[in-house]
DNA sequence: TTAAACTTTCAAAAATAAATGAAAGTTTGT
DNA sequence: ACAAACTTTCATTTATTTTTGAAAGTTTAA
């Protein structure tokens, strides 16, 4: 395999692995793309290497910006902008676990507080739904602590969790 | 708020959580249903409560089965079968956390491996894709180990973490 | 063996999500 | 202040995913 094709298959299967789990097809694809570039690379690249139209490009690089996992650079005596990607690999876990903790994991836990804290009455039933959404509440709960948690290690956490894990 | 208008909500809600994360809505919400269930439900009612055809009914729970989160009950007497989810959540958690692994994470690591091992040949820019893929392969692999790790504790091992993370 | 009671399948339809591209908006150099 | 160079927005189109429902399949009881 040389590098074009290596290339390419990284950035389609980082792609399809990034709409399994909920993110977009050209999001993942372009910090994909960005991921493996030595140096900057700018949105008429982007285009052209991933196929896409201008507005797509410009809408999910505006996303992976707000993700805080891309960055714009300048460079000297040049118009246009430039793109980067976060590379290190730690830093992007953390940024992409908090973020979709602040989205996702913060608004399902008001929820589901919300939920268990109906008065069961009598029924076997009501109690039953109290009891399970109010673990749900703890457990969820619980595992977002951790990725705080996580978030605060911060310098290779994931290698030294591994270490702690495994005793 | 009383106990139907909770249960709608916290259906819905794991059902907009679960295609947020690549799961789709019908499945999460079936889920949902047979979690906070303290009975297990048949197909008929499901489709009920849910509103949805009995097509989509029976492929969602087929998958759910194929994930082995929710099981299969025969009454005595009855003639249709009933459904129940896996209610334990240390155990949803480690089937879904072994499934995903299986279908996407494993695949993954094995282009991801492909793609870092072309010869680098001489260019700076060949030469940074191979560092930064294989430096992706190895937090792949570790990030997919410690899954495996946690899987193995089994009882409680989410408790368990927390403990052994914050010291 | 038959038929009632139930479940599964899958082609087609509907719903949802993503992409396009032209127009509007910005920024910068002169 | 102007216009060139560039970026963003968003209504519309396109692609993808999910759902439907009728037909085919299966199981059980008599």
């Amino acid at each position: 395999m040389e590098f074009k094709e290596a290339k390419n298959k990284f950035v389609q299967t980082w792609g399809a692995l990034g709409s399994q789990w909920g993110i977009n097809k050209t999001m993942a694809q372009i910090h994909a793309l960005l991921m493996v570039s030595n140096e900057a690379v700018s949105m008429e690249d982007i285009m052209d290497e991933l196929q896409i139209s201008r507005g797509n490009a410009s809408m999910n690089l505006r996303a992976l910006m707000d993700w805080g996992i891309v960055y714009k650079e300048y460079k000297a005596g040049e118009r246009r902008e430039f793109f980067t990607a976060e590379k290190d690999l730690d830093e992007l876990a953390v940024k992409i676990a908090r973020e979709r903790s602040k989205r996702e994991i913060k608004p399902a836990l008001k929820i589901l507080k919300e939920v268990s804290s109906i008065d069961s009455k009598d029924s076997a039933e009501e109690k039953h739904f109290v009891e399970q959404t109010s673990k749900l509440y703890d457990f969820v709960l619980k595992a977002d602590n951790m990725l705080d948690k996580m978030t605060e290690f911060n310098e290779n956490w994931l290698g030294r969790l591994v270490l702690k894990i495994m005793k």
